[in-house]
DNA sequence: TCTGGGGTCCTAGGACCC
DNA sequence: TCTGGGGTCCTAGGACCC
């Protein structure tokens, strides 16, 4: 058995717990650059937001009904996250972190006979010590608990939580539960399903396994044995090492000057560098990119990426950053007005594992202690309070944040202050 | 004026080898 | 007119996830 537990709208609902005031009230969460909106309260569902709405095509109905609208705060939702994680695996050390707002958890080896209860539980103690309300599902297959997850959400009796436990419970879900809601079923798979009847997850596990294997691949034959009650997705209790790292971002408006560019290019490449370290790895190849808007159709669409090798894997900024301008001058063209760039690393390595170059002019000895120092500073300071001057200091092209709450959990000085 | 960012996995097709 | 067959590796692009 497993359960999937995810926390209910989740950035609105980090925003909630520090501002009972927003209680019954519309609430929306922006993503980066304050542009559409990535979380939204039950109220502003209701009236109507949908996911992934652009905030200017919003702003009359967030006058009219008085939506409480917020920037992304992802110092408070990723120590909100970890908090609910730490919750979740006092319950079974078996875990996978899922994302920032859902986990999976093995309950194979509890003694839990109730598992109605378990749900119950789990979902009472992460509310009572984080004031975050959770949905629990739980059924013989990660694909199963998915659904489980998302018809507790849906259902009037005993909502947040729901179990699969025998074949008529888990025929019902299928039953009612649309083909386009089954976790790996995206746009494409929909309408091509849809073009042959299939409506809902039950008539999906009436096909034959060849045709979905022709159709959907390897995936599509996955996703029907789960449904069908057989585990068929890896159980991942460690994250993989990563593959790639990347840092991107849209400018606060369009970029024209080089000079600019380059402050954006080597933050970017700073920040990459940063997760490198983190990770105690080091990446061997990189690439940066540049774009124009995609949105402006009279103007010509200009993106290039540009991939370079680094001569020795590093997560050394300075390195990193050389490199990465050194891409900038490469796919740089003047006269187009730029909104996005980013940095990305592949070819990723334990840092222990570095192989060093035999011609290698760079000394990694004195430049590790120097990031160590670095990032010491960075973290007692606060983010990027020592930084490489191409970074820039006004940093204009910045992504806006008109809305953003404070960090009430890590910081001292944005504490949350109550008047009695 | 204003449209997120960071990932994974799979497949098809080309290049290359013997 | 004839022009193998198998294997590997790499890349681009598609689809999906939160």
């Amino acid at each position: 058995m497993f359960a999937l537990v995810d926390c209910n709208n989740f950035y609105a609902s980090c925003e909630r717990v520090f501002n009972p005031a927003l209680e019954g009230k519309p609430v929306i969460v922006l993503s980066n650059n304050d542009g559409c909106a990535i979380a939204r309260s039950k109220e502003a569902k209701a009236i109507g937001i949908k996911m992934a709405t652009p905030a200017f095509m919003l702003e009359d109905l967030i006058k009219e009904h008085d939506v409480k609208v917020f920037s992304s705060n992802y110092t408070l939702y990723g120590d909100m996250s970890s908090r609910v994680m730490e919750i979740l695996s006092s319950f079974t050390p078996s875990i996978e972190y899922y994302s920032i707002d859902e986990a999976f958890l093995d309950l194979s080896e509890l003694k839990y006979q109730d598992m109605t209860e378990l749900a119950v539980k789990i979902r009472q103690t992460i509310k009572q010590y984080t004031g975050l309300p959770v949905t629990v599902g739980i059924a013989p297959t990660k694909t199963l608990a998915k659904l489980a997850n998302r018809f507790a959400k849906k259902k009037k009796l005993t909502p947040g939580i729901h179990c699969l436990l025998d074949p008529v419970q888990i025929q019902e879900v299928l039953d009612h539960s649309k083909i386009s809601e089954v976790w790996g079923i995206g746009r494409q798979h929909e309408k091509l399903l849809l073009r042959h009847h299939v409506k809902t997850a039950g008539d999906f596990i009436k096909l034959p396994d060849e045709w979905v294997r022709k159709n959907m691949s390897v995936v599509g034959q996955r996703m029907l044995n789960e449904l069908c009650g057989i585990p068929s997705i890896k159980w991942e209790d460690q994250p993989p090492p990563k593959k790639g790292m990347c840092t991107s971002r849209s400018f606060a408006y369009l970029v024209t000057s080089k000079s600019e560019l380059q402050e954006a290019v080597s933050t970017y490449a700073a920040n990459v560098a940063l997760k490198l370290r983190r990770e105690h790895s080091c990446a061997g190849h990189m690439q940066v990119f540049l774009q124009t808007s995609p949105f402006n159709n009279e103007k010509e669409l200009y993106i290039k990426s540009v991939d370079l090798d680094l001569p020795v894997p590093t997560n050394i900024s300075a390195e990193i950053i050389h490199y990465a301008l050194k891409g900038l001058d490469i796919i740089y063209k003047t006269g187009f007005k730029f909104l996005k760039a980013g940095v990305i690393v592949i070819e990723i390595i334990p840092e222990d594992q570095v192989q060093h170059g035999l011609f290698d002019t760079v000394n990694r000895e004195k430049n590790n202690r120097l990031m160590a120092a670095l990032d010491n500073v960075n973290k007692t300071l606060g983010k990027d309070m020592v930084r490489f001057a191409v970074q820039g200091y006004e940093k204009k092209w910045k992504l806006k944040a008109a809305y953003l709450s404070k960090r009430y959990t890590t910081n001292y000085k944005e504490l949350l202050t109550i008047k009695i």
